[in-house]
DNA sequence: AATTGTGAATTGATTCACAGCT
DNA sequence: AGCTGTGAATCAATTCACAATT
């Protein structure tokens, strides 16, 4: 059906569209306009009306979009109806604030499971801390896809290696390292000291 | 001289570039060609030359980069040598993370204290804790001119507005909210929600 | 022989401008 | 009258190709 290529920015901004209309919904607002909807995205009408353009049409003119189906449409498109579980490698500070934090199931993804070489069981972990040795086995019986990886640098490459190697297509990396990846496996990542640098660069 | 404007994304890389630089140092690695250090940070070797040549020449032909130079060059261009002092506003699950995340330290920012409207005094913060209430002297008192926010999304714009009427410059968002801020301030989001669910669209 | 530096070519993303609906 | 949808135009980023240098 609408197997068309996406970009991948204009997937990115998809998601932000959602975040937005999410919203609107909650506060049960009917219909909305390219502009009012795109300025609650962070981004110019004319790119949000190219980007749904790439499947489909879904305004009305004269009148804007209708929120609930241009909202369902997306989860649609962004393939979020059917959630894919997670896991989560390296709990350390960084990974186990991951796992408290509720954002993630907020927007429908679910953490099955941590790992750590060395895991410290404390206080109420909200999901199964294993080690690694318990690794292989879940990713194979659960079907895992994606995982988020908070290990650090060092290990970072050989976590991804074995999490390639056991079949996960998808990595979140918070490791400050660039990860070598086979064809077919979708790194993204997220480097919070760049961030910052960069933000610092830009100040003044 | 080198006050030429480089283009967003390319600072951005510049600071993978310096951390691949970093790693080479540690490991007493005098030279490293475009190709090497490309890989390095994910990038072609094209990229990384360009980049470079945004403001200046490094390299020996036949030869590639000193690692030292380079790495100190590209401290003086992204302006890490006077760091920063930082704010972190919202002290929840997320935010007391980031409290205890060494990886802004590694890379030389340092958290200067952390506000909440409700701050909750749990084992050993590494930071003053402060009420909002300390905001503003605090902000004045030490010109930050950087802000962490990880406060929820309907909290966010208010909690913007008051940081930028107090001269904060940059905002490292991890609210779910696009922020409206006016010219002159910077702002960076980082949405984990989003980034995973990226990555499961892209798992075909 | 190896590798940089860069103008030219290309590819991609964004914005414009306006026709087409409601 | 208002707002979408989209081809054309523009702008930006990336990659190519090769001369220049050590």
């Amino acid at each position: 059906m609408s197997k068309l290529v996406i970009p991948r920015k204009a997937v990115y901004r998809l998601s932000l569209y959602q975040r937005a209309l999410q919203r609107l919904r909650e506060n049960h607002i009917p219909t909305v306009s390219s502009a009012a909807l795109a300025k609650a995205a962070g981004v110019k009408p004319t790119q949000l009306r190219k980007d749904l353009a790439y499947f489909g049409q879904f305004g009305t003119r004269g009148l804007g979009y209708d929120v609930d189906a241009l909202s369902a449409k997306l989860t649609e498109v962004l393939g979020t109806t059917k959630l894919q579980p997670v896991i989560l490698v390296g709990v350390g500070n960084l990974g186990s604030a991951l796992l408290h934090y509720q954002g993630f199931a907020r927007e429908g993804f679910e953490i099955a499971a941590a790992f750590d070489v060395a895991p410290q069981k404390r206080k109420t972990m909200p999901v199964p801390l294993l080690p690694m040795k318990y690794l292989e086995d879940f990713v194979k019986k659960r079907s895992i896809k994606m995982a988020i990886l908070a290990v650090p640098g060092t290990a970072a490459q050989e976590a991804t290696n074995l999490l390639v190697g056991l079949g996960v297509q998808g990595i979140l990396n918070f490791s400050p390292i660039i990860l070598q990846v086979p064809d077919g496996v979708v790194v993204n990542n997220v480097d919070l000291a760049i961030e910052l640098e960069n933000l610092s660069y830009f100040i003044r």
